[in-house]
DNA sequence: GCACAATTCAATCGTCTGTTTGTAACTTTC
DNA sequence: GAAAGTTACAAACAGACGATTGAATTGTGC
């Protein structure tokens, strides 16, 4: 009954690789000669609502845990939609990260720059660095759906496929480039190696801190309310800036 | 060819649920009427190498990201092993998950209580506190090959699976009971909720400390090792101390 | 209105998935 | 050594997977 199926199309010859070449995104055309047809709104439309649905499924189980039937089928389109708008399904997964982690990276690298160049030598250059530096992470959650954002990176970031995990670093790489150098000049007189560890630190508390909001308000019995950014922010500031400069405000056992 | 193969086994009549119990454990029998059987070193044998080929597996890749034919084929065991042993993939990977975090668990809790009993009201209670809660984790990470262990704990945390979720949730329940009492004792006079957001980031410190050590490897271009477990303790304690305690040593803006 | 390109669609490909089956091999008890 | 219980195995199951196909549909420029 269900056997037959196989056989009717047995005699199908094999396409070669450059048949159909449905990877690549349909770009400006030099018009080189054929009628070319400007980017339609309902064609963005189905790409958006692609890496909507994509982006919320992924976050919510992973790379391997979403099947793209999944998506096709919350964001409406057909099964072949997918391939067609970004080639094949690690490519939507690099897409919907990019999506999110370009602006983030672009803000934080200008927050940062910023601080390099006024505040050189200036008493609160830690705070502003540190303020900078969460602050780009923060402000990209706030407008949107920031428990998404977050996950998001968390997922990218812990990713097994190679490909995927340098993607996510490369976006960080741009961001230590700046922050490191930054961090270094505000405490002048600590061994780098100390610096690194606190700094390290301090990294992983605002990875958890967007990653995980629900658990501080879990553990604190209510006391904690993580919608509240503002106390948020300044909360993790205090910690982080106290951490970093040491116990007792001046290198400890140094 | 191939196709002959399903309607040679056509007429296989479905069984009932019933009849077969493969997910149970072989328990140690009571003897009601028939011959047991001593747990053999090479059944437990096979066990114990479908755990260990599952968790390197489930680590690298998660929970979806991994086949049993893949864990089956490293192991050197039947397709059908995994599931005679265990029941099916998802018990699997909640006896993996179990088999670390039941000891660490237990040891954390230990050391705390530990903690709770001896040094009541003594000054350096902070210090013996966050040293026992580290402590645990540490211990558990340098015997075996720790990496792997506190890449699992990452996994089963960020797993979509709300069983899984729940089940490593819940070692940790068991040790917040013993930490969050202690950490406000030694605090005394801070408001709560400045405790539990320091307390948020201390404890996101270790998580990372366990899950990305190659991190701060890299971003401190080499100046920080972190195959170093001692120094990596100390300069978390110091970090993890001066950011509860705050900037000055005291209650800062309160 | 017509040609053409961009986009959608249903159908299907071959492969892999977790799980189950019946049977064979083994180990223990009598 | 027979019987019974325990473990391992090859084979297959039904279904889901990512990907591809060729045709149908849609929109644009002439």
């Amino acid at each position: 009954m269900v056997l037959q199926k196989k056989a009717v199309a047995a005699g199908r010859v094999k396409r070669s690789a450059d048949s159909r070449r449905a990877a690549e995104r349909p770009v400006a055309r030099k018009s080189c000669a054929a009628k070319p047809r400007k980017p339609d709104a309902r064609t963005e439309l189905t790409r958006a609502s692609i890496l909507d649905v994509a982006e919320r499924l992924f976050v919510g189980a992973g790379f391997h845990g979403v099947s793209l039937r999944q998506i096709n089928a919350e964001a409406g389109v057909n099964v072949a939609a997918i391939n067609y708008h970004f080639g094949n399904k690690r490519k939507l997964f690099e897409a919907v990260i990019a999506r999110r982690l370009d602006p983030i990276a672009r803000d934080c690298t200008e927050r940062l720059k910023a601080c390099h160049s006024l505040t050189s030598g200036a008493d609160d250059l830690l705070e502003r660095t540190l303020r900078a530096f969460v602050g780009a992470f923060i402000n990209a959650t706030v407008g949107t759906d920031g428990q998404v954002i977050a996950e998001l990176i968390s997922r990218a970031t812990t990713e097994s496929d190679p490909v995927i995990a340098k993607l996510a670093n490369h976006h960080f790489d741009i961001i230590w480039e700046q922050l490191d150098p930054l961090i270094m000049k505000s405490l002048p007189g600590y061994p780098p190696a100390k610096i690194y560890w606190r700094l390290f630190h301090v990294v992983g508390g605002v990875m958890r801190l967007c990653v995980r909001p629900q658990w501080i308000q879990y553990r604190s019995h209510g006391a904690c309310d993580p919608q509240n950014v503002e106390q948020a922010v300044e909360e993790f500031l205090e910690f982080a800036k106290a951490g970093l400069i040491g116990h007792a405000g001046r290198p400890a056992n140094i």
